[in-house]
DNA sequence: GTAGATCAGTTGACATCGTCAACTGATTGC
DNA sequence: GCAATCAGTTGACGATGTCAACTGATCTAC
């Protein structure tokens, strides 16, 4: 049991290793363009939710607010990015994609997929199959379910008061 | 077909950034030690290979040779690293750790084999074999093929026999 | 209402990471 | 012996990211 335990640890770092290797060297061929990782990855949130905060993009990719707010600017400048006038909250601003910042995320998000395409595009519609279970099987099985981390608490009613209700919200 | 396979590049891209945020938050605590990554890897290649030169390091890693040499002065000035007396070529000396160096090298390596053991160590012996099976079904699939060669379906019957079995035999 | 705490976002200073080109000294080829 | 090349070093610099201080808006407690 132990053995095994052992076994798999090493067998997990030696597809880190191969797998981080792989897609390491996809992603040269794509941030030899304009964008740094960060910047494509705020780029995808960006395109993904329109009307975001920066707060909510700093929290969904663990940036900091100071990096981030660069980011922003800079999309700004390259005509990227509006930033819609705040209703109700004078400190949150909308933030949304011009259409050329949507172009510019397709463009990225085409080139993306023309990589990986050719990466699979030699596999023949079986082993495409076998890959994507693969892929799906790993998914599953390490997927965070941490018991013992703390889940955020949605407090119904306020603390002290009678029927106050503390939900937990873990994946588990 | 072609459906399948914009299918596929879909499940890739989702396995993609599945993966690198769950190992990328695992990184972040043996970063938060002294090592930068690339720092860390020059000392795995160190420690595997006693004797290399700086510049087989250099090209094994991708590295930019200024960039090593700094590294290098780094891991000498902690007392990790002696640079031998050069035989036959005074250019290129031979590389190799101290026994402190080697000490660092298996605190990391212990650290990162905990790190994965404590991402393992959740799921059941069952489980555990089917990650394996599936990373190694990936790695497979993934493995550069050069087709040019040799054919790396080996069949130890016709297709059509009873029997038949398809051997899977990636390089390296 | 108002004072203080908190929040969203910005800015400046700064550390780290990595690249590029120029350089030194050793070696090789003609 | 002399030019070309190689191993390694150094300085300059850009890119990436972090930290703390700051502004202005909003919320909370009283």
């Amino acid at each position: 049991m132990s053995q095994s335990l052992d076994s798999c640890v090493t067998g997990v770092r030696h597809f880190n290793r191969f797998y981080t290797r792989r897609i390491g060297v996809l992603r040269e061929g794509l941030l030899d363009s304009a964008l740094s990782l960060t910047e494509a990855r705020v780029l995808y949130e960006l395109a993904g939710g329109e009307g975001t905060t920066a707060s909510e993009v700093c929290s969904e990719l663990g940036l900091d607010a100071g990096y981030l707010s660069r980011i922003l600017r800079g999309f700004q400048k390259r005509g990227w990015l509006q930033r819609g006038a705040a209703k109700e909250d004078a400190r949150r601003q909308p933030l949304s994609l011009t259409r050329s910042g949507r172009a510019a995320f397709q463009s990225l998000n085409t080139r993306s997929s023309e990589q990986i395409r050719q990466l699979v595009s030699g596999l023949g519609p079986g082993d495409q199959d076998h890959l994507l279970g693969a892929m799906r099987t790993i998914e599953t099985l390490l997927e965070p379910q941490d018991r013992s981390a703390q889940p955020y608490l949605l407090r119904t009613h306020r603390p002290g008061d009678i029927g106050w209700v503390v939900h937990r919200h873990g994946v588990l």
